[in-house]
DNA sequence: CGGGTTCTTGACTAGTTTCAAGCAAAGTGG
DNA sequence: CCACTTTGCTTGAAACTAGTCAAGAACCCG
């Protein structure tokens, strides 16, 4: 299944040789739960950047999880403007709102090429009523995405440009390591200062003008793509709060 | 029980009583149902206002839904800033989110004086296993919860001083409606000033200007804790977005 | 009738957006 | 392989928005 200007899927991974399986902080299946889910799992979907596979306004037939790559989540008002409200790593499920009330509310793009395991609505019930424990986790889920979300406005309503700056990018170098994408300090960032700008709620110069500051106390490096935590406590400090990183948690 | 300065607790509702099951909005029970719920709710819990009776870093065993009143979500910042994130009114369900992570990661206060159903949070694996059903009712509140403050999300980080406050008293409207405490277009209004600026993640003083140059649109009236709807069009004129009503939606 | 909280208002200051332009890097097509 | 276009980043100046400070008025409660 493609979806954008997509290139064909490259081979299909089947559940019991789920790369992020072993990831040590995900949950373990037991044997019954794994041969549910290697069922529940319809297709695999491969999404180009900048393509949005839901769309706030439309019906949703599929929930999906994230098994590589970088989405975003994100609503847009009539006359263009844009709010970013969270971003999906691999391991992060997409599409239960829609989902559960049918209609989606937001929108999500790909931010890099995507892989996503697809999931039918119509067996989620299924789900319910044959695996308890995987209903708990998909609650579990929701419950963890509204904490990230509560997280994000308290970063919009009340810390400054400059401690919201060094938050999200806090924020957001914690998830990433928590996905295994850092490497001795270094990753791969794919956003724009547009997308920054439009997760932070503000202008995209005001946002260029504060990244600026943030870089200038060499707290961090991001240049070409290429994201550097140099002083963890530095940027901590400047933001003001620190960003917990979680330990155990599941996924499907 | 009784929280804060309270005072007594002045009966108990049985579940097969519950005032809020009138609703014609809300999800029926089936006989088995209702009859796990009634188990399952173990206390009835009165907080006078201004008492926070879920506090952040704080573990949680309870989980709570609104019989009546007011309540709201909010975090702090260690330097007293604060940020509400969402209102709780009767039929809906607070700390969830402690029940499935063990530690609260918000706070929440009463704003009125509060009745709550509370559920040990030790049970809530008994009613996944046994009550697919209310598992999914639960997820689908989590979701829903999770709905509504994408829509503050956006709100605070797209939307001018003027539009955000007419949304939010818009939202604010169409909640206290749905929960049946409108009379012909008129509603007590519990909050301070300082709640909103809170909520809207202003200062007291603009939101207290904008406040002004919104009633000067006699779009709507507020005084004196009474709030009235003069025009609904006009105040959505102003807030750019309409703020949809939700129908049909399970509760517990 | 105090004393506290909430609401108002004006003046001043700081923070943010908008506008406008230029530059660099990457991608496109002849 | 070289214009040419596009996208993303950068900068300064001007205009506007929102925050802070300060103080007084209105209201509420005991």
């Amino acid at each position: 299944m493609i979806v954008g200007n997509g290139r064909p899927t490259s081979g299909y991974t089947p559940c019991e040789m789920c790369p992020l399986r072993k990831r040590p902080s995900l949950r373990a299946f037991t044997p019954d739960e794994l041969a549910f889910v290697k069922q529940f799992k319809m297709d695999e979907l491969h999404v180009d950047p900048g393509a949005s596979f839901l769309r706030e306004g439309a019906a949703a037939e599929h929930l999906y999880t994230v098994l590589s790559g970088w989405a975003f989540r994100y609503k847009m008002l009539d006359d263009g403007r844009r709010q970013i409200l969270n971003y999906a790593l691999p391991a992060d499920m997409v599409g239960l709102q829609g989902a559960l009330m049918r209609e989606m509310e937001h929108s999500v793009e790909a931010l890099t090429p995507l892989v996503l395991c697809v999931f039918p609505r119509a067996k989620l019930w299924d789900l319910y009523s044959k695996f308890p424990s995987l209903a708990f986790d998909i609650t579990w889920l929701a419950a963890r995405e509204e904490q990230l979300i509560d997280e994000n406005l308290v970063n919009l309503g009340r810390r400054s440009a400059l401690e919201r700056t060094a938050y999200l990018l806090q924020h957001l170098y914690v998830r990433a390591e928590e996905a295994g994408l850092v490497k001795n300090g270094t990753i791969q960032f794919p956003f724009t200062q547009q997308h920054l700008a439009d997760t932070l709620g503000m202008s995209l110069v005001h946002t260029n003008k504060t990244l600026k500051r943030l870089l200038a106390s060499k707290a961090i490096r991001w240049k070409d793509r290429v994201f550097e935590m140099i002083d963890r406590t530095a940027l901590t400090e400047i933001a003001g709060d620190e960003v917990a990183p979680r330990q155990g948690r599941p996924f499907i």
